[in-house]
DNA sequence: CACATGATCGCCT
DNA sequence: GGCGATCATGTGG
């Protein structure tokens, strides 16, 4: 059985009381070490049954395609599973590893370019547990977002959005990406970006 | 605190 | 048939 898509009821939001606007294509479509930075701080948010929900982003890693041995679109690689990875920045791309955990992306570059920035921790509305979504895992679990939303567009107007931040964080920290021992020199590359001054943000925060 | 391990299954070789 | 862009729990120092 594939996780839990029902979001956590601590989540709830009213984007239209935030005063958010989404992020737009242009956006999406820029460098990926770029929107990686520019995605922290954001809010990554969904739509079920007619509820918003929603979370800050905190950390997030970028993956360079086909050069980049720990991305999924390593070598050209483009299967079924993948192929959100190719479609026009803007696009979710999600897959399930390790038998239980689905993984949230935000691809990035015009379409045909298989780049993608995972997200890895947000942070809740207050009230909600500080490390409810520290964890790409738990980030979707909580969300409520699976691989059935691989593969939307979040500039449709659909039920995945990812609305501009109102804050840039005061200190961005970097590091390798985690997990990725396997993809010999990119696993040093210093990837993963992360908001200091969250204690959403999984794993250590130090490097 | 730092490891080590088990759970669990779709995807690719 | 092997393994992973993870997580929670358990052990030992």
């Amino acid at each position: 059985m594939i996780a839990d898509r029902v979001p956590d009821p601590r989540l709830r939001i009213d984007p239209a009381d935030l005063g958010l606007a989404p992020l737009s294509r242009v956006f999406f479509r820029r460098d990926t070490i770029a929107v990686a930075r520019g995605l922290l701080g954001a809010w990554i948010s969904r739509r079920w049954r007619g509820r918003w929900y929603g979370a800050r982003i905190v950390e997030t890693e970028a993956y360079l395609g086909p050069k980049d041995r720990a991305a999924h679109s390593w070598n050209g690689r483009r299967t079924p599973r993948v192929e959100p990875m190719y479609a026009d920045g803007g696009h979710l791309y999600v897959f399930f590893v390790y038998g239980m955990h689905s993984c949230a992306n935000v691809v990035t570059r015009p379409a045909g370019i298989a780049e993608a920035v995972l997200l890895r921790a947000a942070e809740g509305p207050d009230g909600a547990p500080p490390r409810l979504l520290s964890g790409p895992g738990k980030l979707c679990a909580a969300l409520g977002i699976t691989t059935r939303e691989s593969g939307l567009d979040l500039l449709s107007r659909g039920p995945v959005r990812v609305f501009r931040r109102r804050g840039r964080p005061r200190a961005v920290g970097v590091s390798p990406r985690i997990g990725v021992d396997y993809a010999g020199e990119a696993a040093k590359w210093p990837l993963r970006f992360f908001d200091r001054e969250s204690a959403a943000v999984s794993g250590g925060k130090t490097r």
